[in-house]
Formats: structure tokens, C-alpha cells, sequence
DNA sequence: AGGCAAGGGGTTTTT
DNA sequence: CCCCTTGCCT
């Protein structure tokens, strides 16, 4: 027993200790949240005798799940192969494949991505003959996927918006359930109405879990919650850890105030603090404090370290971008070669992923090793679904979202034109578009649907051949049979793609290993679940590397050394960004998060002058920067020079450009529409510099002004 | 059906 | 500026 608490503090104590009843716990950042976590969950099974199988712990992602079963696996020397250790998707599949009949699914159910569901709208929209001009299919998904989540949400949609939903949400759920398929929304959503309408089901899973532990709550959205509440039963033992501060996927809907709603309704719960950091210095502490503490709608926290004071943030400021992307450079050899870091310990944090380019740029030319994490990933890649397809049209024929994909890749000479009449005719016949090439009275042409034949005939011929061959050859023989290796020949990429297929080979190997059931195609179909419910980050990573990535990439990591690059105004917080409060203050939070990762060194970099869409603009400091208390900074490059040369009130304002009151961040960009107080209604045509050129109505017309001129707000 | 040129648009993203 | 999509032409 003593061994699973002696190295934690009070509060972590009594966090693990908590174990009955609503507990919540705010978990600064680098508080120990894991830890407590996995501690929590060793005491429940060790000391308290509860069957590993019989918690219940859901986290954000498959990493976090992983690293929790190790740990757990690790502490306790047992096998997690049975735990509830997983993702709100993964348990909610795991649900599914159990009961989902009874929603008239099959239970052999495959799950589609977003870009899958993007896919479908799309065609959808082209028949319902809308204009895809009207609606982008990407964010008209967007909003099916939240009518889903919640229906009453349509009535807050205008036309024609509100249009396009109720007439492609239904078609497009339909269509879903034709193929078998359920998308990310629908793992929640299917689950609640499963939970919702058979009492005796809840009844089972509130047997099942005696124990709820939910990771990063801040971040869960209002499905999510709802489904958590469903499933901890009348014992309420439900623990629940998150960090307000760190809530940064508002954006895709994730609720903050879930957690003051949680306290409304378990009003017993128990309140618990980890304030002791154990990650960072206390200058990088205080210096994110600075910054956090301009959100308005926050609980306040008192973080505190035990890793002394330690260096001082730099903030560096270059002319151009190159002065930025090579000083980053410069220090990383520095650190490296001065200090004796490795590479892995470094990352360079950016707010957009386009950022990454310039550095990249630059750490090719001086030789520093480095990765750019969650670009493209795997099983997006175009080969890996394309194969896919094939193996989901193979598990289920009437998947006519994935014959879509792959009937004419490699090309077979079906076109579009030919699957727009087949699907017509497999509409008024009620059936797949596999089955609709069988039937008699095709309207389809001799010679297309003969080659729909031979289509059919090789899916059918595949599928025989599953029985009979291991998986791996099965593989090959796919590639062969169906055109696909020959196909790949002739492609440039083709190489690389291959590759990426056989890696795909590897992975359905391991993961077959992983489970013993007799029969191949249930063993497919839980190959299929992981591999859509995994993603990038499960890719093998490299050793020794600086690693590049968004800021967001890098919630729940740590480095020893931080840069956060391009610290501008419109950059950082994006320009969008600035015209709502509540979008201001996730930027705000994600700059915690951001400047939280590190615990030794961090380095807040930007440049006056940066290239952006081909043009050259000038940027300011981001308002970020003015936050931090001047002591805790080391001011270098331009900020150095400017320094030296002025007053140290000068070097002040430098820094809180908001002192000077007569100007305002007007962040102007072509195209804008603006008031003028003077002028009235206008159009930004070009910015240089701190000036801009507008055209006005015909009685001011076309002035050049003062960018940051108060007199100016943009509309 | 397929290849090339012009055009639009360019946060963040796990599952 | 650069990438991806679209549309037109062959």
C-alpha cells in the first residue's frame, strides 16, 4: 500500500485515496495528473481488491490510453488485455459490437473518418442537385456532424443553410446505415440512444463499472458528457481530472463550463488541487501565471515548483523571418553542443502548421535533425484508404460507400457517369450498388456493366479467397488480383506507397496476434475498428530529432527546451481570432499550454517583417508577449539592439505597445471591409508596413493612412 | 477518361 | 507564395 503512495504529495494522496463518490481534480499543468491517475487505479485493484475490468477510465486519446494500461500494467505486474483503458470512441465501438443490432445495425459495423463523411455529403449535394458552390462539402459536414450530436441545434441555423441540413442530414444518414457504417459522432450518439432505450443494457454496464475515471475532462463536449453521466451508476463513484487552462478544443466542441456543470449535478463532490508543478522552472511558471491570468472566466490557480528559479524566457525578435528561423537554429546547436541536450529534448511549437516550412528550411541547411509530427497521417494516406475500401467491400458488399472508392482505382473504365446511373437504378431497386450490377433489367450499356461484372466477380472471388489464405498472402494476392501493384508502377509515389501498404500489412499482422478468434472475418473486422480509431500518433517516431509541431500536437508532452515561434499579432493569436473574447482567451489558454511544456528552457521568438501569402507584411509582438512581466524575460536580437540604445522605460513600451493609447491593432489585411469614423464604410486594398491603403465611398475615395489608427475598426 | 491550366483559398484536429 | 480543387480541352 505504501509503496503505491509514498512518493506522491497531499493532495495527489488524496486524490488516489478518494476513491468513493463524485471527486473532481484540478490538475495544473505538469501537476502529476497521470500519475495520480494511474495510482488511483493501482489502489482500486491492489488495495482495494476491485477487478481491473470493472474500472472504467477514458481518456482523450489511444496514446494517453496506452500509457495509462502500461503504467497500470507496470505498477501492478498484471495483463490489461480486459481493462476499460480507452478512448470515449473506443469504448463506445467496444459497446457497440455487443449490442448494436438492436438499433438495426449489423454488428460487424465498420467506422467511416471525417474525410470520409466530407466524401459523402459531397455526393450527396451533387444529388440533390445543390450547387457545391453554395455550401463547401467540408463544412457542410462540419454541421451535419453537429445536428447529430445535438438536433435541436437545427432550429438555430438560417436558410439556406438550414435547408441543405434537413435535406442531406437524413440522406446522409440513411446512407450510412445502408452501408453498415457509423462515423465518429455516431460511436457517441448510437451508444446514448442504446443506453437510453434499454434500461436492462445500462442496467448491465452500471453492474460492470463500479469505478469512472475521465481524463482531460475539460475537453470533453456535451455528448461526451452526457454519455459519462449515463454510464456511472447510483454509487456515483466518479472521478474526473482537467485543467480549465488547458482546455483548447472549444472548436470542435468541447464545453468548458462541463465541469461547473458537473458540480451542479454531483453536489457532493469533492474538490481536490494539484498546484505543485513538477515539470518546470519557477521563471517559466511565472511567466505562463502572467500570461493565464488574462483570461477573465477562471478558476484561480496558485501553481508552484520545486525546480528553482532557472533561466530567464527569451524572447527573441528578428527583422525577417530567415533572422528568426535561424536563431532558432543557432540555439538549438547551442543547447546541443553547449548544454549537452539531445534533440528529442527540444521542440519548436507553432500556432499554424504552415509555419513549419521555414524552419524546415533552415534546420536542412544547418544540419539539425528533426520531424514534423501530424502532418498527413497514415491511414489517411490515399493508398492505405484505398485498401481499406477494398477490404471493407470484401467484409460487406453492400458497403456502396467504399465500392465508390475503389471501383475504378486502379482504372477499370467505370466512370462517374456510369456509377451515377448505377446508383440511380440501385436506388428505386432499394438495393447496394453491389447487388444493383446482378439485376436484371440493368438500363446500364453492354460494355460498362460487363466491367462492373468483372468488378463484382473479382470482390466475390476475393472474398473466397479470405477463407482460405493468411492474412498476409491474402494481402498480396489483393494487390495483385485487383490491378493494384501494377497500377502502383507507374506512379512516382509509387514506391513509397507500396511501403506504406506493406507497413499496413505488418500492422493487421501485430494486430492479429493481439486476439485469438477463430473466425477471419471477425478477426478483419477488429483490425478494420483499429486502425480507423488510431491515428498518427501511434506512427513509429524517430530517435533523436527536434520535433516541429502545432501547439495543439503538444498538449500532455514535455520538453526540456521550448521554442514558440512566430509571436505576432494575427500569427499568434490568429487574426480570427482577435474579434471574439471568448476565442481570444483559447488562444490566451493555448499559449499556456504552449509555454507549460517546457521545463527547463523556452524561447518566445517572431519577427517584424514576415511573408505571408506571397506578400511582405509587418507584424507586432504578440499581445502575449506584453503580458509577461518584463523580469522574468531575457530580451535578444532587435528587442537587444533597442534596448541598449534606449531608456529602460523605452525598453517598457517595447513591450506594452497598449500604453501608447492614440493606436489600436487594426490587423488590416487586403480585402477587409472597415469603418472609418471620418470616412465612413471601406475596402483594404494593400498594407505596407504600418500604412494601409483604402478605398471609401466616391465622395472620400482612395487615401493612404495610418494602419493602427484608432479612427479605423475593421467590420 | 485523363491531363493540364487557371483559380481559389490558406486555423487548430482526435477519434 | 503554394497547394489543392475545379474545369476545360483533348
Amino acid at each position: 500500500m505504501d509503496k503505491l503512495l509514498k512518493d506522491l504529495n497531499e493532495s495527489q494522496k488524496e486524490a488516489v485515496l478518494a476513491t468513493e463518490g463524485p471527486v473532481m481534480a484540478i490538475a495544473g499543468a505538469g501537476s502529476g495528473k497521470t500519475r495520480v491517475l494511474t495510482r488511483r487505479m493501482a489502489h482500486l485493484i491492489f488495495n482495494l481488491g476491485v477487478p481491473a475490468h470493472r474500472i472504467l477510465a477514458i481518456t482523450f486519446t489511444n496514446k494517453a490510453a496506452n500509457e495509462m494500461k502500461t503504467r497500470v500494467a507496470k505498477l501492478l505486474g498484471i495483463s490489461t488485455s480486459q481493462m476499460w483503458v480507452s478512448t470515449f470512441h473506443s469504448m463506445c465501438a467496444r459497446i457497440l459490437r455487443e449490442h448494436i443490432d438492436l438499433l438495426g445495425y449489423d454488428r460487424r459495423f465498420q467506422i467511416i473518418d471525417d474525410d470520409d463523411v466530407t466524401q459523402m455529403v459531397k455526393v450527396i449535394l451533387k444529388q440533390l442537385n445543390i450547387d457545391p458552390k453554395m455550401v463547401k462539402p467540408k463544412m457542410l459536414k462540419t454541421h451535419v456532424l453537429n445536428v447529430k450530436a445535438d438536433p435541436s441545434l437545427i432550429d438555430d441555423y438560417d436558410e439556406p443553410l438550414r435547408g441543405y441540413l434537413n435535406h442531406v442530414f437524413p440522406a446522409y444518414q440513411k446512407q450510412l446505415k445502408n452501408s453498415n457504417l457509423v462515423d465518429f459522432e455516431d460511436l457517441l450518439v448510437l451508444t446514448i440512444e442504446l443506453l437510453k432505450k434499454y434500461p436492462e443494457i445500462k442496467k448491465q454496464y452500471h453492474g460492470l463499472f463500479q469505478y469512472v475515471m475521465v481524463d482531460e475532462f475539460q475537453d470533453t463536449n456535451n455528448v461526451q458528457y452526457d454519455l459519462i453521466r449515463l454510464l456511472v451508476n447510483e454509487q456515483n463513484n466518479v472521478f474526473i481530472v482537467g485543467d480549465e487552462d488547458q482546455s483548447i478544443y472549444a472548436f470542435r466542441g468541447a464545453n468548458i463550463d462541463n465541469i461547473r456543470k458537473f458540480e451542479r449535478n454531483f453536489p457532493k463532490v469533492k474538490r481536490i488541487l494539484l498546484e505543485q508543478n513538477y515539470r518546470s522552472t519557477n521563471t517559466i511558471l511565472k511567466a505562463s501565471n502572467d500570461v493565464i491570468r488574462g483570461n477573465r472566466n477562471r478558476i484561480e490557480k496558485n501553481l508552484f515548483s520545486t525546480q528553482g528559479e532557472g533561466e530567464p524566457v527569451t524572447f527573441f525578435k528578428g527583422y525577417t523571418y530567415r533572422d528568426e528561423t535561424e536563431y532558432v537554429a543557432e540555439m538549438i546547436r547551442e543547447l546541443v553542443f553547449r548544454h549537452n541536450y539531445q534533440y528529442e529534448e527540444i521542440a519548436v511549437l507553432y500556432r499554424a502548421n504552415a509555419t513549419s516550412r521555414a524552419f524546415e528550411d533552415t534546420f536542412m541547411q544547418k544540419h539539425i535533425p528533426y520531424q514534423v509530427v501530424g502532418n498527413t497521417s497514415f491511414f489517411k494516406r490515399k493508398e492505405i484508404k484505398d485498401i481499406v475500401a477494398y477490404l471493407r467491400l470484401i467484409l460487406n458488399p453492400n458497403d456502396s460507400y467504399s465500392l465508390t472508392r475503389i471501383v475504378n482505382e486502379p482504372r477499370r473504365g467505370i466512370g462517374a457517369k456510369t456509377i451515377e446511373r448505377l446508383s440511380i437504378f440501385a436506388d428505386k431497386e432499394q438495393d447496394s450498388l453491389f447487388e444493383a450490377i446482378s439485376l436484371p433489367n440493368s438500363p446500364l450499356g453492354k460494355a460498362p456493366l460487363s466491367k462492373l461484372k468483372t468488378f463484382r466477380d473479382l470482390i466475390l472471388s476475393l472474398k473466397e479467397k479470405l477463407d482460405v489464405m493468411e492474412f498476409n498472402d491474402f494481402i498480396d494476392e489483393l494487390l495483385v488480383r485487383t490491378g493494384y501493384r501494377e497500377m502502383l508502377r507507374y506512379d512516382d509515389m509509387g514506391d513509397v506507397r507500396y511501403e506504406n501498404i506493406m507497413e499496413l500489412k505488418t500492422m493487421i499482422q501485430e494486430t492479429k496476434k493481439s486476439i485469438e478468434d477463430a473466425d477471419k472475418i471477425d478477426v478483419l473486422t477488429y483490425v478494420l475498428e483499429e486502425i480507423a480509431l488510431k491515428s498518427a500518433e501511434d506512427e513509429k517516431k524517430e530517435t533523436n530529432v527536434v520535433t516541429l509541431m502545432t501547439l495543439h500536437a503538444a498538449k500532455g508532452l514535455e520538453f526540456k527546451a521550448v521554442f514558440i515561434v512566430a509571436c505576432e499579432q494575427g500569427m499568434f493569436p490568429l487574426y480570427r481570432s482577435m474579434e471574439s473574447p471568448k476565442d481570444l482567451e483559447e488562444e490566451r489558454r493555448l499559449m499556456y499550454v504552449g509555454m507549460t511544456r517546457a521545463m527547463e528552457r523556452l524561447y518566445l521568438t517572431n519577427c517584424r517583417q514576415r511573408q505571408l501569402y506571397g506578400e511582405t507584411q509587418m507584424h507586432q509582438d504578440s499581445m502575449f508577449l506584453s503580458e509577461i512581466n518584463i523580469n522574468h524575460l531575457k530580451l535578444e536580437g532587435l528587442n537587444k539592439a533597442v534596448s541598449r540604445e534606449h531608456t529602460p522605460s523605452k525598453k517598457r513600451r517595447l513591450l506594452t505597445p497598449k500604453s501608447t493609447l492614440e493606436t489600436v491593432d487594426n490587423d488590416l489585411s487586403k480585402g477587409d471591409r472597415i469603418n472609418h469614423t471620418a470616412f465612413g464604410r471601406g475596402v483594404v486594398i494593400s498594407v505596407s508596413g504600418d500604412q494601409c491603403v483604402i478605398a471609401f465611398a466616391k465622395e472620400h475615395g482612395i487615401k493612404t493612412l495610418l494602419k493602427n489608427h484608432k479612427a479605423i475598426k475593421k467590420v
